[in-house]
DNA sequence: ATCAGAGCCTGCCAGC
DNA sequence: TGCTGGCAGGCTCTGA
């Protein structure tokens, strides 16, 4: 097995595709040991420093889960490690015997019984590591969040952020409303629902907010599917991760056209984040329904 | 209580 | 060719 989360941003579909890759490799072995390069990127909840028992030396794996964007390796004896993999992280599983290719910005590697080892990579350092106190702590944590994007329902986002007087594509990238969206996969949700990213939250009617739910589910599948097949070519680890951008209706496509309408595509800055979105297709006001 | 904005960090790319 | 500045973005903190 020869995991790589690609070269796009980490969101659900890239957390889950990795989870699928590390839990099969993880769970039901034991660390012999694990190696924490930077000290700054791992964080105990207790406080105090992180030792290799913390990165779960000397447990075995119980589970890797995901809720939203991040991972939880669970080990046996209820130790819990949380990984996020910010803007440019990569968990990578490596079969035994694989060496481990040279690479810079490794912060932490895991050997496990049989010779298979994990190594996380983060360039950027948006990422890390939390070491929690249990499992009854990973629970709490995350309740905080909001549903998982995968299982979301119109009438859930509709509770979280109904009365909001937010941009709705704000809202969307607000981890306690729906868990996993990040920027890329709030428009193309947006957009596969025909609104607009500014629309103020409580102005959507319960039926744009089922629309909603319904394509972001739509959306963090599919993207799930295609990494599951750009994976499968990786065996071989040797070209580009796969073409992760062609599936993209919006995101990356300001000024192109629309696929939809054939219209030109715009380009702005919501929440700080860049934003792209069908004038036509996503009329900032409701259109009036036609002959009535 | 909300919400907007700054800051964190490196890789990449366009422009000089 | 080599430098530089701007941009990308998830999340946390700050201050309005």
């Amino acid at each position: 097995l020869f995991l790589v989360a690609g070269a796009v941003v980490p969101e659900l579909p890239e957390v889950e595709t990795v989870r699928r890759g590390l839990a099969p490799a993880m769970v039901g072995c034991l660390v012999e040991r694990a190696v924490l390069h930077r000290k700054d990127y791992c964080v105990r909840s207790a406080g105090g420093p992180c030792r290799p028992r913390d990165l779960l030396e000397g447990a075995v794996v119980r589970a890797v889960e995901r809720h939203g964007k991040q991972l939880a390796f669970i080990a046996e004896d209820g130790r819990v490690l949380v990984a996020h993999l910010g803007m440019s992280g990569q968990l990578r599983a490596l079969a035994p015997g694989v060496e481990p290719p040279r690479s810079t910005h490794v912060h932490a590697v895991w050997m496990l019984d049989g010779g298979g080892r994990v190594i996380f990579r983060d360039p950027r350092r948006f990422g890390g590591l939390w070491v929690l106190k249990g499992e009854a702590e990973l629970r709490e944590r995350w309740s905080r969040l909001g549903p998982d994007g995968l299982e979301i329902t119109g009438e859930q986002l509709r509770e979280r952020a109904g009365q909001s007087l937010r941009a709705i594509k704000a809202v969307l990238l607000d981890q306690s409303v729906v868990a996993g969206v990040g920027n890329i996969y709030a428009d193309e949700a947006l957009f596969l629902s025909r609104i607009h990213p500014l629309r103020a939250a409580r102005s959507l009617r319960a039926e744009e907010y089922d629309s909603l739910a319904a394509a972001i589910r739509r959306t963090l599948l599919a993207a799930i599917a295609a990494k599951g097949s750009t994976l499968r070519d990786y065996r071989d680890a040797s070209g580009e991760p796969g073409d992760a951008q062609a599936g993209h209706a919006v995101y990356g496509r300001a000024g192109e056209p629309c696929y939809g309408c054939h219209g030109k595509l715009k380009g702005m800055r919501v929440a700080q984040r860049a934003t792209v979105w069908c004038p036509r297709c996503q009329p900032r006001t409701r259109r009036r329904a036609r002959g009535s």
